[in-house]
DNA sequence: CAATATAAGAAAATTATTTTCAAGCAAGGT
DNA sequence: ACCTTGCTTGAAAATAATTTTCTTATATTG
């Protein structure tokens, strides 16, 4: 099934008319593309409203942006196969393939539900900012640490702790000078939501990394980045979904550079050279 | 190129503004999915009109039927050629474009040069082992924090320490029952060298992941595993080289779980689990 | 049972797209 | 040269699509 379709269809908390708007969505996606949201509407039986609001919940811009993601994605879902799960005794390349196609597809998924207006927002953000604040629990603050070390070589000013106690620490102490970025592939991570309030207490802009689906963090956040989210039962291991997140991570540091080429090439390799440098001197 | 692409190219007898617009089409494909007409207008220079017009010449129903066909038309056309450096100033989509082909390529080729026996050999030293300890400097130590999180939650005894001290420290108390994990990208990172030296010299089974060429930590080890070496001068932020090295990780830790499947899915679930209920139980 | 929250449609407002209309310009005829 | 004709193009009007606001109905909770 479409990425798009999976999301849908996993959401549980939907009302009436949400509901049928997303049964008949399911059974009519490949239609859907060459319909307008009033002829949507009538069909179903539903208001346009409804439907305008339907698209939002799913983090789509408007009916127009969810129609055109629809679209292309059904476009390439015959190509790609669906997410494996980890199974039984399964033969060594099996498992390799298993695991080089659910990488690859959650790098394209997520690539695909890129908002560019977002993302631009966020590079902008993180640019201007005195210092950035990262926050992540378990496999999100592996995410938020690998940030953290790039965001050092370019010499901005940054901090990344998985202790909660020391998360909150450094939130309160932000101004809106600052940004912070809170990392949680479900957005519902108590202690990183907990920080991104903390944060934004303290008048900073704020940037959730989340599963593209509505979630506590994201509508917390000034600005929302998301992964592909996977079918559900994917989550042993958070392999791919961590995946997902360095690429955003990815992302956002190559737009950062890319955007002030001149000010952090040199730094990053001063950073290289450097880190050689005083291993040589110390006498190896 | 893309189907509607190579018809808007083919096309000789375009007016100048058409022709404007057809390059700038061309140039910019993969934006335009996000753009109105009005947009689009502006940023070209023309009147919307004349957009729309365009559209229609091509025998689209109108802008929008346009967008929406080029952007499922680029869904399907993947294009996955050679790694990208960052450069400067350069356009959010065609930075996002480079960054998807890089993974996908660094994964692809990293399962391509996987050698099957050297893999089941390095699970199998991995499920036997006693005690794991894992080496890694900078972005490899962040790879090796993933795996130990990974490793915690099946409940193996392991450690993986950033500081070069405490790995030596580690490696210094292993025994023959035990496996050490080296990694570097360059397989030439002194204190990950001598962390795998000082380990074998304790009668541990070595295991190292690299970059697919001979190194000194390569041949240092008993068992060798690769990761797709990128071409020089890639190696601004680490990107690919630790979707590779993580991608590895992941086929090891599934390769784990499923040779072991009842013993580790359950302690896995627990994992999740507990996490769940004892944060509930602080009284949030 | 009141108070509050949520859901949903009608209508208004906004935004996007297309069409109409008029101006500008080049080619060809007188 | 000067008019006519046929394009091309943009401005503005018209239309269509989408989103927001406002209101009412319906649950939900204390």
């Amino acid at each position: 099934m479409s990425h798009i379709l999976s999301i849908i269809n996993e959401q549980t908390k939907l009302s009436p008319k949400e509901r049928v708007i997303a049964q008949f969505i399911t059974n009519n996606a490949q239609r859907i593309a060459q319909m307008s949201i009033i002829e949507l509407a009538r069909e179903i039986g539903v208001s346009a409203a409804t439907i305008s609001r339907f698209c939002r919940t799913f983090h789509f811009a408007g009916y127009s942006d969810f129609r055109m993601r629809l679209s292309s994605d059904l476009a390439q879902s015959h190509t790609a196969e669906s997410y494996q799960d980890i199974v039984e005794g399964n033969r060594l390349d099996k498992i390799v393939e298993a695991i080089q196609s659910n990488h690859i597809r959650s790098i394209s998924d997520t690539t695909r539900i890129i908002d560019f207006q977002q993302l631009s927002r966020a590079i902008h953000a993180l640019l201007d900012a005195n210092h950035i604040a990262l926050f992540g629990m378990a496999t999100s603050g592996i995410v938020a640490q690998d940030f953290f070390q790039k965001l050092v070589r370019i010499g901005k000013s940054c901090s990344a702790y998985s202790d909660s106690h020391m998360q909150i620490t450094s939130a309160a102490v932000l101004s809106d000078q600052d940004v912070a970025v809170a990392i949680s592939y479900s957005g519902e991570t108590p202690e990183t939501i907990d920080a991104l309030q903390c944060a934004k207490e303290r008048g900073c802009t704020t940037i959730s990394l989340t599963k593209f689906s509505s979630s506590t963090l994201s509508r917390a956040a000034d600005i929302t980045l998301f992964t592909s989210s996977l079918e559900e039962g994917m989550r042993r291991g958070d392999m791919a979904s961590r995946i997902a997140q360095l690429h955003m991570i990815d992302i956002l540091f190559t737009g950062m550079v890319s955007e002030r080429f001149s000010e952090y090439v040199p730094n990053l390799e001063q950073s290289y050279y450097m880190v050689k440098k005083y291993r040589k001197d110390k006498g190896r």
